[in-house]
RNA sequence: UGGGGAUUGGGGUAACGGUAGCCCGGCUGACUCUGGAUCAGCUAGUCUAGGUUCGAAUCCUAGAUCCCCAACCA
């Protein structure tokens, strides 16, 4: 894999940083979310920039669970979010860490912000909070609680800590600027009151500290010197800032703001992405139709390829939406390096070589993968009956088409030269169901003595030998060039996303294929074994990119 | 009384006063025991207007356009 891109931005900081003697010249990152879904493929932008640009600087970087608002956690999502961090091959070793596990220090911080005057209990409520507030043009106005003693204050906030007050009744507040050009300097709630449990502390708690306060403390207590996080968060900076400055942090961490990955054809709003689970267009967060890092997994995607797409992609500030195909580039040019070649017949044709021993069968050694010989080859069973795939013979060839058609030679990959004879037709139908054939003994392996040609190879397997498999075709859930996020991007589903091509015919070492195992399955592209699949029929799952999805589209 | 950011080919990203480069895409060819593979080539860009300078994507001035912010979400 090739090695993080430093050529960025933040990299520039963090190289200041060292030069002017910062932090002792550490670097320690985290990658901090919120266990209330599963991590898609935007987050693992963040993971790459926060482990990678850690390891880079010989740093490190923490698992950081933002758990702040229980109403919204549960351990599910913690579960899954840790898996599919060590999947893209990221360790956090044993800096696994909560905010939750830092409410105590938390609450006493804001004892002490109260004590120096830095903060006061409000009784105001939802609605009269967000009234004093102001607008984007109009300052705000002090609440006729903002001045209380330092005393009283006190004996609030600990009575809000021990229960005594219902939800929404008060907050703990900063006290900075209600005339603040930033909204957020206006005395931005620092507690709220939640009777709620906690996956992780249970009922101890029915306070909750705020993103904005919980997020730079937590650095802090970490020891992490560069908060690296979305841009939408530039505007909390100076309160990140403030914070930090009240409470005498020395060697206060950074933060450092980028922006997020937009892919086009994809939605990664965690919002919608739950609306496709619970409203059931999807399996679930793992079908491969999303954009989930469980879905893509199962898809087919290789860690590796997201990797080596994220560094290409590079970090900076300017919002932007990258092309889907950059993505898929990375992981064809991932696939076709690992995923052996072999031969799979999803639509099959019968046929029989009329001159081929009865009761024969003999093998052939065919290469694993043409790009890697480190990958060897195998043996595959050949007989006197196999399958071709329909779409290799054409009774009428078009022109240009050079594959098999009544009279024609084609060549079986790694096997013999062989030329239909005969046509078998339904006579109910007219279609046709079987051809008959005769090979020539002396092209064995695919090459003819006499030096002859073929215009084209194709693949087969054998009847009596081949393994039975179901391929399920996936194609991105939204079709249009942008999908918008919010509402309507559901108008843009993709009703036919998924379709299951049964009575496939594959080669018998498949039978053995582990599951999550990927192939190329030659001129059908790549296929994942799916873990539905059972003793008797395989399943895979195929990665299907653009360039499918858009020929389908055009009709072709 | 508004505040904070951003702007380089079709998309993404480098260059930080000194030859505008790389990747994806698209287009042309070549080649192959199946290519959507591989190889070669081509394509096209500094938001605008002034200014400083021998020299500007880069510095200055003035505009334009786009994004974010008014949850007791993160």
């Amino acid at each position: 894999m090739a090695e993080y891109n430093t050529s960025n931005f933040i990299q520039e900081i963090i190289n200041e940083d060292r030069a002017a003697g910062r932090y002792g010249g550490r670097v320690h990152t985290r990658f901090p979310p919120e266990p209330n879904g599963y991590l898609h493929i935007g987050h693992a932008k963040a993971i790459c920039l926060d482990f990678g640009i850690a390891e880079a600087n010989g740093g490190l970087c923490n698992l950081r669970f933002d758990d702040t608002n229980p109403t919204a956690e549960e351990v599910e999502y913690v579960e899954s979010i840790k898996n599919d961090i060590r999947w893209l091959g990221f360790s956090w070793d044993d800096r696994l860490f909560s905010a939750s596990e830092y409410f105590d220090q938390l609450y006493e911080w804001a004892v002490l912000l109260i004590k120096k005057g830095k903060a006061y209990v409000d009784d105001l409520n939802a609605e009269q909070v967000r009234e004093y507030r102001g607008t984007l043009t109009e300052p705000g106005k002090e609440s006729p609680y903002r001045n209380r003693s330092v005393e009283e204050n006190l004996d609030l906030f600990a009575r809000m800590k021990v229960g005594e007050f219902p939800d929404g009744t008060r907050t703990l507040r900063a006290k900075i600027d209600m005339a603040s050009g930033n909204i957020n300097m206006r005395d931005p709630v620092l507690y709220r009151i939640m009777h709620a449990h906690h996956h992780s502390t249970g009922d101890k708690w029915c306070i909750y500290p705020m993103y904005d306060y919980a997020h730079p403390l937590s650095d802090a207590i970490e020891g992490v010197t560069h908060s690296l996080c979305t841009l939408e968060f530039e505007d909390h900076r100076p309160l990140y800032n403030w914070l930090l400055e009240q409470l005498e942090i020395p060697d206060a961490p950074k933060q450092i703001e980028f922006a997020r990955l937009n892919l086009t054809h994809t939605i990664t709003s965690k919002r919608n992405l739950r609306r496709l689970v619970e409203e059931g267009h999807v399996t679930g967060w793992d079908d491969p139709r999303m954009p989930t890092l469980a879905g893509i997994r199962r898809r087919g995607y290789t860690p590796e390829a997201i990797r080596n797409f994220m560094n290409d992609v590079g970090v900076a500030k300017t919002n932007s939406v990258v092309n889907l195909a950059q993505l898929e580039y990375f992981v064809r040019e991932d696939l076709n390096k690992k995923a052996p070649r072999m031969m799979a017949v999803l639509k099959p044709l019968k046929v029989v070589l009329v001159n081929y021993p009865e009761g024969q069968v003999e093998e052939f050694s065919v290469e694993n993968n043409p790009e890697d010989p480190a990958a060897g080859s195998r043996k595959v069973p050949f007989s006197r009956e196999l399958y071709i795939e329909q779409e290799d013979f054409m009774e009428v060839p078009a022109p240009k088409y050079f594959r098999l058609a009544p009279g024609r030679e084609v060549r079986l990959k790694g096997g013999y030269f062989i030329t239909c004879v005969d046509v078998v037709k339904d006579p109910a139908t007219g279609e046709v169901v079987e051809l008959h054939c005769t090979y020539d003994p002396a092209t064995r392996g695919g090459e003819a003595p006499d030096g002859r040609k073929v215009k084209s190879t194709i693949h087969w397997v054998s009847a009596q030998h081949a393994a039975d498999a179901t391929v399920r075709i996936y194609e991105n859930l939204f079709l249009t060039e942008n999908p918008a996020e919010g509402g309507d991007a559901m108008a843009n589903l993709n009703p036919n996303s998924l379709q299951v091509l049964t009575g496939c015919k594959v080669e018998p070492g498949l039978a053995r294929a582990e599951v999550g195992a990927r192939y190329q399955f030659l001129r059908h592209g790549y296929f994942t074994v799916d873990p539905d699949s059972t003793a008797d029929v395989l399943v895979f799952n195929r990665t299907i990119t653009l360039k499918d999805t858009w020929a389908k589209v055009k009709g072709k």
